[in-house]
Formats: structure tokens, sequence, C-alpha cells
DNA sequence: AAATACAATGTAAAGGATTACATTTAGTTC
DNA sequence: GAACTAAATGTAATCCTTTACATTGTATTT
């Protein structure tokens, strides 16, 4: 690759000012300014990243960290940062960290070596000391997931309140029995919904049965179906059960068409977040509707507005009950 | 963040030393190294890579190049290369090209300036002459879709043959009219498939119509889902479809559900790739199981090799028949 | 004890870009 | 045309690390 030297060298003019026609252009003359743009051409130069990082600390990368991209629900927030990040000039670094703490050190070092300049982490349950600590030295935002303390802004939904409109509902529909697929409650999502969950039932006046609540060992439709098979080899009187993530439900679904079980008739079926494949299960799932696209794109511009040192609110986004076959 | 130099005053030895300590501990006298390593810890102390790179003009970086994640296809593909990376000490950029040429060139940028250090593609139909001209100067490996040229290995499956085994499975359970649900044939699979369909049919001496060939605008649900529709609309007496990508398939199967028509019965579906979803599809889906997981581990070997000069030979890896409900 | 070899460490250049500061050039004013 | 100003350009330091080469010190050989 040529360097700043070579296009110095050819169009006849310092390195100076080979720079300032590309970080600067007003400040040269024009003839000079053409006759360097010309040599850029010519030699088809572009500038050295690191170069140019070393000496400024800066650079135009953004770490995107999530737990792993099997699962669907990150699929449209990807989409979203990345169509808002190129907006704004920068480039994603996509990090599956597997919920594990010395992966997401390898891309923390990231930051460290000012490869990247900020960081969106929907995975804040690892280490929370270790988040708070590289948040008070790097831009970070939370997407979905999230912590509260200072520096750590957030773009979420209200968890709880979807998750009491959804058991609402179908305690209007006349389930008496719902059972809840959860995950771990290491998570801030599994916890919320729970609590929503929970106080839809209390004010029907429920008192929720120990063995309605199911954790999956992860989120995965692998899972999902696994739990609907332990459920129903244990409990045969559930009406309905709601699955905190969209891949559990499909899993289990799956479950109840490979058993034939009607759905919903014999058993109605919710799951949370509305990712693609939830309109093409049989029957098609009833589900919230995270604005996922959106996330990202918020999540975007927050980032960008810490790196360049302004303030930034934590917002809360609407989701939306989408009523579907399974129930 | 502390810098070599600082590391170097703290232990009261040269900056020389301190990068022996990190990059050659033989070579320095096992107390100092002791001592440096002490203030290492003391400091917190990381090299920074822009630093290393720009001096060794290597990175630990690799290209991830593809069109879209929201393709399935690719994430098994895309765990098997991380994971491998991972072992060799890679971490991996994942690109969406959106099959757009600038979104690549954005990308290969980073080549260029060596914060990367080789890249797999799996959207090599964009530019072929960009492409090779790229592999001539820096490490290249394709993954799955490919364009054969020098320098430009890659690892694949026959597609030719596993449309042809399909189709001849078709046929033998007593198709007569089989659909092909097609993408743009500007990718080499799409032409292929199409060329193992044909070549199944004239085996069995049945001259192919017009009107059973259809083709997706892209890959996905939404598009499998269409190309049914219009398919259901103009032509009535197929009996199977082969759609040459289970998202096609998938959405497909969604509309003849949703409008009534008994699969396999009255119409049989079978799809390509083995994504995670045709398990949970109904009826589950009849498909040809792609080694994705493989495929993504041996692109990394191969493209490691590579980057250390060696010279690496073009894999083809074997599929597999999945006969399941759908058929 | 002088000469030699080798291990350990230090010095300084290099890599590519940016930019504060210095210098040159051209234009304006009287 | 001399004095001054402003614009244009150049020089060289800087960012952080690695490493060729130089230097120092210690041990071995004769």
């Amino acid at each position: 690759m040529p360097t700043i030297q070579d296009v110095a060298k050819h169009a006849g003019v310092s390195v100076a000012t080979v720079s300032r026609v590309l970080n600067n252009p007003s400040s040269v003359a024009e003839l000079t300014r053409k006759k360097v743009e010309q040599s850029i051409r010519e030699l088809d130069y572009s500038p050295n990243i690191l170069g140019r990082n070393l000496r400024n600390a800066e650079s135009k990368m953004l770490l995107v960290l999530l737990p792993k991209i099997s699962n669907q629900f990150y699929l449209k927030i990807v989409e979203g940062i990345e169509e808002k990040a190129l907006e704004y000039g920068y480039n994603i670094l996509l990090c599956q960290t597997h919920s594990k703490l010395e992966r997401e050190k390898v891309y923390f070092d990231l930051l460290k070596n000012q490869l990247a300049v900020g960081a969106i982490t929907m995975d804040p349950t690892i280490d929370r000391q270790v988040l708070v600590n590289m948040a008070k030295r790097y831009p970070f935002v939370q997407c979905s997931e999230y912590v509260s303390s200072k520096n750590l802004p957030y773009v979420t939904i209200d968890s709880e309140l979807a998750a009491y409109q959804v058991t609402k509902y179908l305690l209007k529909q006349g389930h008496q029995r719902i059972g809840l697929i959860n995950v771990s409650e290491s998570f801030l999502y599994a916890r919320d919904r729970k609590k929503g969950y929970l106080r839809a039932l209390k004010e029907f006046h429920i008192e929720p049965e120990e063995d309605w609540f199911y954790s999956a060992n992860d989120v995965s439709l692998e899972s999902g179906q696994q739990v609907m098979r332990s459920i129903l080899n244990k409990k045969k009187d559930l009406t309905a059960v709601f699955a905190v993530s969209d891949m559990l439900a499909i899993g289990a679904l799956k479950e109840l068409n490979t058993r034939g079980i009607d759905v919903p008739n014999e058993m109605a079926v919710v799951g949370f977040d509305k990712i693609e494949f939830t309109s093409m299960t049989y029957p098609s799932l009833t589900t919230v509707a995270q604005p996922m696209y959106k996330m990202g794109e918020i999540s975007v511009d927050m980032l960008i507005k810490k790196i360049q040192g302004e303030e930034v609110e934590d917002i809360i986004l609407e989701h939306e009950l989408i009523i579907r076959e399974s129930t």
C-alpha cells in the first residue's frame, strides 16, 4: 500500500499538505488540493487507520456485545445498529460473549487499545463490577438487558408491564392455570417478566402453584422443547404457557405439535419478542413485539452522543401485544 | 491507559526489556522478568494493539463477509468460524455486505490497513474482479459460495449432486410435477442446484414446463411465502416443490398451511441447508444437511494456513439428505 | 591476567498519520 | 517600495510498540 509519504512525493508537496487535503481541505489552496487529490487517485491511496488512530486516539469502530447470535432476538437489533452506525460512518464489531467473562475481556481490550471507541452491550449479566469500571473510562450503552448504574444508560422496554399485560390477556381468555417458561433469573428481564406475570395472577386472585414455574437452561429452540417435554410429563392440567422468549415458545410449540396436543384449544402458548419466525409457526405465535430494530438504532444514537461527551438519558420504548393463532 | 514507557519506568528497566518480557520472555533474566511482570500487574498494563500492529504489520483479526446475517444458514457457519478463530487466538469481524460493493469496500479497507489479516467470504457475487485483485494481495478463503480463481480456495459442498439426489428422491416418491423455488442465478449454488434438479428430471424422462421455475427476490421467509403465493395463484397441479434454501421452504410451508393445503399429501416441500428451524416447522421439513459448523471451522483452518504462507487446497464436504415429514 | 564469548540490557530508528509551530509567499496599505 | 498581514505550506514532534544494533557485564579459556 502506498503511504502518505508516497502521495506527498508524487504530488510534490509535504506530508502535512496531503494530510490537510484529507482532513481539512478548505485549508489548502485549490490548485494544490486538486494536485494532491489527483495523486491520491493515481496511487490508489487510502490512509492507514492504524497510524491515524494511534495519533488521534480515535477509531470508527463500535463494539456490539451479545451472548449469542443464535438467539434470533438480537438479529433485528443488530440490523438496526449496523444501519445506523454506518450512517454515522462507524463500523461495528459483533462480539459473542457466550456470557463468559474471559471472552468479554478480549473484546474490552479492543476498547482499551482504542481500536474501538464505544460499546453497546446486551449481556451485562457477567460481571457487574467489570462493566461499571469499563463504563467509567469508555462510552457504554446498554440495550435491552441492563444494570442500573451511573454512566450506563440503557434503551429497553417495560418487561414487567408487558408480561403483566400478556398474562392478564390469558386470564381474560379464561385460562386459570398458566405456566411460566422462564430463563435464569440472573437476567433482569427474567425477573421482570416473572414479576409482571405474578402481578396479573394476583389481580385475578390466583395463587400460582409451585410446578407452574419452569426454567430453561438457555434461550434456544431446543431448550424450549425440552421444557415443554418436562411440563407434559409432569403436569397435565395447565391450559396455557407464557414463555419469556419466542425461541422457547417455538420449541414448546413444536413439542406440543409432536404430541398431537391442540394449540390453542388444549394448550395456549405465548412468546415474547416477535422474532420473524413467530409468524411461520403452526399455529402462528401470539407474542409481545419489541421494537428491536428501533432499539438498535437508538442504542447507536445514544452511544454516539456519549462518545461526543453529551449526557444521555435512559429510554423505555413501547411494546405491543400481537395476538395470533396460538391463543 | 499506562504505556510501555510507564511500565519500564516503574520497573526500572528500558522499554526494550519490557517488550521482550512480553514477546520473548526467555531472552530476559528471570529476576528482571519477575520485576517487569510485577509492574505490568500493578499498573494493569496491556499493550496497545495499534502500536504493535503499526510496527509489525500484523493483527489478529479476521474478516467474515456475508450478505446478511438474517439468513439462518450463516449462523452455524459463523459459530464454527468464531470457535476455531478463537482457538488460534484470532478475533473475527462480522461484516454484512448486503451484496453491495460499497459496503464491501469499507471492509476491504480494514485489510488494506492491516487491521485485519485475512478474510473469509461467503458472498463473492458482487464483483469478481475486485475479489480476485484483493486475493492477490491478501489471504482470502471462500466458504460455501465461490468463484474459481487462483489464490481463492474454497470449502463447499457438491450442490449439483445434492439437488440431483433430492429431486430424484421426490421422483421416486412418485412426484411427476416438481416446482423449483430458486434465487437469482448470479449465485453459483442457484445454478448448480438447478442443474442437479434438471439432471434428475432428465433421468426420469420428464420435460419440465416453463412455469415450474420460480425465483425469489432474496433469501428470506417473506420471499418464500410470496413465491408460494404466486405458485398457488397460477399453477395448481404441482405435487412437490424443491426450494434451494430452507428460508424459502419455510416461508412456502407457511403459505401452504395458511391456505389449508395438506403437506405432504397435496404438496410436498423440501428445503436445503438444514437450519435449526427446519425441525420446528409443521410439518418438519425435509432438507439437505450442510455441515455448516464444520465448513466454518475448515474455513478458518484454511485461512490460517494461507496467512502463514502455505498452499491450500479446495475442499468439498459431504452433505446428507434429511427426510422428515414434509415429503 | 588478558582475550574471548555470551548473556542481558539499553539506545534509537521505524512504522503511518496528525498537527503545533515555523517559515515562505502573496497581497495590502501607506 | 517598505512594512505588515494573512494565507499556504513545510518541518518535526508525537502517538506506542518492536527490534536491529550497540553496549555493558560476567564467565570461560588460555
